[in-house]
DNA sequence: ACGGTTTTTTATCATTTGTAAAGTTATAAT
DNA sequence: ATTATAACTTTACAAATGATAAAAAACCGT
């Protein structure tokens, strides 16, 4: 996915405020089980993940607990470290070797002050991503587990072979050994 | 709690910047239990709390989930009708008599068009409503039902004179029943 | 204060989910 | 191919939670 039509399928930006984005951008790529974003660091950097795909997850005592999956054309980012420059709560993890783009929130910053169209174009950017954790927020309020597991195969089938059980499992908020309970049930 | 003083927390505002949106707000009053935001309808008004309670809920198949309380300073808003002028997923419901600021998205939208200082206050206002939902989700994940009940109380001891255990345990994502058992357990 | 309603607690039993451990399958490296 | 490691499944048992019903307590309007 081209970093043009990432940034235009925000919102629709004119020509010259596309370019002075564009400007900031670099192309990285880093190997599966990089370690993007750190808990606990200040990340001022934003990715869109062109190839390739990752989780975020929370250390706690229990073990890790795993809350997101992002593949192309989804974004990358701490919003704690981002909004409040201030250390997150996740670490974003790498599940297969991934191609980005960098984006860094300082530099975007000098940008949302000098021009309008940006800034709503930032504004509109955070507006889709709290929807898209409102809508993570929703779904872990409904459903058992079993009905979450059916719904996440449905939307993201691709995703039972990219991803490993264990993820999904702590994904669904369960252990992997009620997963296994689930599918065997389905089949 | 003043409207400058709420406009302002989210972002330093630029004098006549603050008068062009308090230009556009009014004040208005409801009773307890007045449903202010629908599930289902294009909601595109937003509010501020100046006095009273209230909770933000979803009507699913096995009854009401609460997911949300706001008190004095914070913001009523149906994220989803705001962002994308499609009905919300939630209602809003008070659990106090309410004074209100209240605020057309639509009336907004044309400051951000033509104030860049507006449209940024915007932008930061979407970043921190992103990340009070992001704590939100994050605080489901982790820990005992027992365990979010004494962290809610603590943060939050006013509540439980304000709001009734039914909603706060459909909040905490247990029955009734049980998070009588674990009131008593804390005794 | 009274009666009626709502809210909260308590008790019982059934179900779900977790933990631990063992067994099976798949994957990767040499 | 062989071995070692990691991933996944299965089982048995324990703990937590839910459903339901009923009792107790708190609240409200008159």
């Amino acid at each position: 996915m081209e970093i043009t039509s990432i940034l235009n399928k925000i919102v629709e930006l004119p020509k010259a405020s596309t370019s002075h984005i564009v400007d900031i951008i670099n192309e990285v790529e880093y190997p599966k089980g990089h370690r993007l974003l750190n808990a606990d660091k200040v990340e001022r950097d934003i990715y869109f993940i062109k190839k390739g795909i990752a989780r975020a997850y929370i250390d706690a005592a229990d073990g890790e607990v795993t809350f997101w999956f992002g593949k192309e054309g989804d974004t990358v980012v701490s919003m704690k470290s981002y909004v409040s420059n201030q250390p997150g709560y996740e670490h974003i993890e790498l599940l297969e070797d991934c191609i980005l783009y960098q984006l860094n929130a300082d530099a975007l910053n000098d940008l949302f002050a000098k021009d309008v169209y940006i800034a709503n174009w930032g504004r509109k950017f955070a507006e889709q991503e709290l929807l898209k954790t409102e809508e993570r927020l929703i779904e872990r309020l409904f459903g058992t587990a079993s009905e979450r597991y059916s719904k996440l195969i449905k939307n993201n089938p691709e995703l039972l072979q990219r991803v490993q059980l264990s993820h999904i499992a702590s994904f669904l908020g369960i252990t992997q050994v009620s997963l296994s309970r689930i599918r065997a049930k389905l089949k």
